[in-house]
RNA sequence: GGUGGGAUGGCCGAGAGGCGAGGCUCAGGACUGCAAAUCCUGCUACACGGGUUCAAAUCCCGUUCCCACCUCCA
């Protein structure tokens, strides 16, 4: 079975094919760089990694283009707040976004671009929309686009535009249609602004997404991918400035939904933010990247402490099979990929599936390890840290390795000499002693095995 | 008003006409000096009211409640 995809635009999964075989082309919407993230901004990194390291997996060579738009009204009204200049304020937030994104061991883009480093490319598509009559510059500047002048106006969105409700719009005068949205915005005083054919001004909210795809994944591209928040109107006006401008845009969009607290969105102006910062004091990143994308990426993950908690303790199962399937094999295991588990990820990036399907592989492993048949330990092994590489939480991956391994060295032959010593008190059944030297590791945090090869401690 | 999404066991979370997803918790058992880890067994749920069907969590009709978007949003 090969790979199958929601696709918003018709509201159904069909079949994946790319428009050049092997390659495939995406464009993620990233951050607006206003404010620092919290987890729903990086579930939808989270959940996108995740198609990613499977189109890869999968033998695709991917480009993964993920933007940053660091120039917009929030960025501006929130830099005038923090006292800095806008593009200090931009700056500041995108490395705490980069931070939270490689904490979390989401890849990163094969291109980043900014917005402000586009604007000629911004410019040159408005003056193509102005010349094909799709949009026009008013007297003050700025230029907008007539969404009445298109064939199919949001299609995304299923809504039709005398439906809408009437945007609380000063400007309206100025412009044809009400639901015109504004490509460039006149200067004003006191923000910055970049020279055009039509005055100095700054790019509208939209554009720089429309401009940047093109740039790096040209007129036609295979995915475009977002939160479901962006469908309209972000995503919407994208589609009505490239398709304005004669291009076929993205092919497949695809939408993940929200990290939800209390059954509602998680957003800024609720103030029930939650800070990737924060939650690491509470589990790893592995734990917190093994949660976050658990859920399926169409569905509301209901966030909670006790299911963030839950969720860490069915990893660590996970990973301490293959900790000890690696001791017991003497190597670290391969990586393979299951069946059970393509057929899984093939059906829409089922991870729940996925999941289901890792936790029989584990089962069998641990029966195999029991029996003593290596073969099958060895091939279980490989299929579960193959799965969970692609899923973005190889314990083995180097994001989530410390780097004093000399301390680990030496903590090991320390261990490893308490435990002969226990090993000798249980031999001569002082078994008192023997829990003292094992209640004494244990309250340093390790954690002890007794196994029919002997003690194992682990970290 | 328009457009979408949702309500599943103690908890998380899939499924979308028929063979109990999976995990967590809990209880019992095997193993163990005792533990830990592991394995086995148990806990048979789908908001409500009707209907269709041999068969409904799933389809149809109606109802209740929740959430989101409608030009700041992942």
């Amino acid at each position: 079975m090969s790979l199958n995809l929601y696709n918003t635009l018709t509201r159904e999964v069909s079949p994946f094919t790319s428009i050049t075989p092997g390659k495939v082309g995406i464009y993620l919407c990233g951050a607006t760089v206003q404010a620092p993230p919290h987890i729903g901004h990086i579930r939808s990194g989270i959940n996108f990694d995740i198609l990613r390291r499977w189109l890869l997996s999968s033998g695709y060579e991917v480009t993964f283009i993920r933007n940053v738009t660091d120039i917009d009204d929030k960025i501006l009204h929130n830099a005038i707040h923090e006292e800095m200049p806008w593009w200090a304020l931009a700056q500041k937030y995108e490395r705490v976004f980069s931070a939270a994104y490689a904490q979390l061991n989401v890849m990163p883009p094969t291109y980043e671009p900014r917005a402000t480093g586009h604007i000629t490319q911004m410019v040159q598509l408005i003056s193509h929309l102005i010349d094909r009559g799709k949009a026009y510059a008013v007297s003050n500047g700025d230029v907008y686009l007539d969404v009445r002048s298109l064939d199919s106006y949001l299609a995304l969105s299923g809504q039709k535009l005398d439906d809408l409700q009437s945007a609380a719009d000063g400007e309206a005068s100025v412009k044809k249609n009400p639901q015109d949205f504004a490509l460039w915005k006149s200067a004003k005083p006191g923000e910055p602004s970049w020279p055009t054919p039509w005055g100095d001004g700054r790019p509208g909210w939209h554009i720089e997404c429309s401009a940047m795809a093109q740039a790096y994944l040209g007129e036609e591209f295979d995915i475009h991918a977002g939160g479901l928040d962006l469908i309209f109107p972000h995503h919407e006006n994208e589609i009505a400035q490239s398709n304005g401008a004669g291009y076929p845009f993205a092919q497949r969009w695809l939408h993940n939904a929200w990290v939800t607290t209390a059954g509602e969105k998680m957003s800024k102006s609720l103030g029930n933010t939650l800070r990737i910062h924060e939650l690491l004091k509470r589990v790893r990143g592995i734990e917190l990247r093994w949660y976050l994308g658990s859920a399926h990426y169409r569905s509301m993950l209901e966030y909670s402490p006790d299911a963030l908690d839950e969720s860490a303790v069915n990893f660590r199962r996970v990973e301490s099979f293959l900790k000890r399937a690696a001791s017991s094999l003497g190597k670290l295991p391969e990586l393979a990929i299951a069946d059970e588990f393509a057929a899984a990820m093939n059906d829409d990036l089922a991870v729940p599936a996925a999941l289901a399907v890792i936790s029989e592989l584990v089962r069998d492993g641990n029966n195999a390890s029991t029996a003593k048949d290596s073969a099958t330990l060895a091939i279980k092994a490989a299929q579960v840290r193959g799965a969970l590489s692609v899923l973005g939480c190889d314990p083995w991956d180097s994001t989530w390795i410390n780097s004093d391994a000399g301390l680990d060295e030496v903590i090991s032959g320390l261990v490893t000499t308490l435990l002969a010593e226990r090993e000798e008190a249980r031999a001569r059944k002082a078994f008192a002693s023997a829990d003292r030297i094992r209640d004494r590791i244990t309250e340093l945090g390790l954690t002890l095995e007794d196994t029919p090869d002997g003690p194992r401690w682990s970290r």
